[in-house]
DNA sequence: CGGAAAGTTTAGCATTGGCTAAACCTATTG
DNA sequence: CAATAGGTTTAGCCAATGCTAAACTTTCCG
């Protein structure tokens, strides 16, 4: 029955697609986490926990409680009471962000969507196009230029 | 203090963006539900919740324990040990996202990236796009036809 | 039609990511 | 330098989403 074989085949490809969100969706956190951390640091010096809370619009035990889990992972350092540190890791996944943030703000800009409609899907989006889709989004933003 | 006035504005509106992200993810489980219940129904003649939990990736108990909360929430109706059924509103809400998926999906290919690609990207971005975006893609797509 | 195979559900557990209220430090200032 | 105001952490709760193993139905076949 190559029908069913078929069929089995493409529902296996399709979940990879769903586990693949799944995945990203718990990296997701850690990334705005870092991201916001590496923008407070640049603009004010110092990252502490309820900026990142106020920013997030969330509470600031939760903050705590999540920079705990990202301790753990390696990405950030903070002694009690103190301000919010980037591991060299950290600041990597900081920089890459960013550089996927601004790419896909940009991408939507030039696609003719308003400013803050840029801003907020960018968010969202941001941490769900592959690196492929990032260069083509790239490519079109080079085209547009010229 | 301007200063101060302007970025607690700023992070507020920032905090907006993070906040619809944590919305759009309780949704985004129902609505890939929905949608994958929609597709078997029409393919197959019926959504078993073995069929779910095959395409998603997830295990059997998963399925179960989500179609209940749906069931809660007035999008799908199941007896036990039986297929699974969408509500007016389940439809309702399946429609939409496959139409939106497939402006994400189509446009993503215009873009250039592989169909691989665009099916796993596009299923990830789908519940991140406003509709002021969504439009943006359709005129892109219509401008690129022509 | 009775029993085994296949399919579903329940039970019970873990993790993540939220919250509020209470406890706890730090820092400022009288 | 002590008291208090303000910022930070802990404690303890909840819901969602995942899992495995065990119990339970349905279905199918001899």
């Amino acid at each position: 029955m190559p029908q069913r074989t078929k069929k089995a085949g493409a529902a296996k490809i399709r979940s990879v697609a769903f586990r693949r969100i799944r995945a990203d969706h718990s990296s997701e956190l850690a990334e705005d986490y870092v991201e916001l951390i590496a923008d407070l640091i640049d603009e004010k010096g110092e990252a502490r926990g309820s900026d990142v809370a106020m920013r997030l619009g969330v509470a600031n035990a939760t903050v705590v409680k999540t920079l705990k889990r990202l301790q753990d992972a390696g990405l950030v350092s903070q002694e009690p009471y103190r301000s919010i540190f980037l591991t060299g890791e950290g600041w990597k996944m900081a920089e890459d962000g960013r550089r996927k943030h601004k790419i896909v703000e940009a991408f939507l800009l030039a696609l003719g969507v308003s400013e803050e409609t840029a801003r907020i899907d960018s968010e969202g989006i941001e941490h769900h196009v592959s690196d492929e889709t990032l260069r083509a989004m790239a490519r079109f933003l080079a085209r547009k230029v010229m």
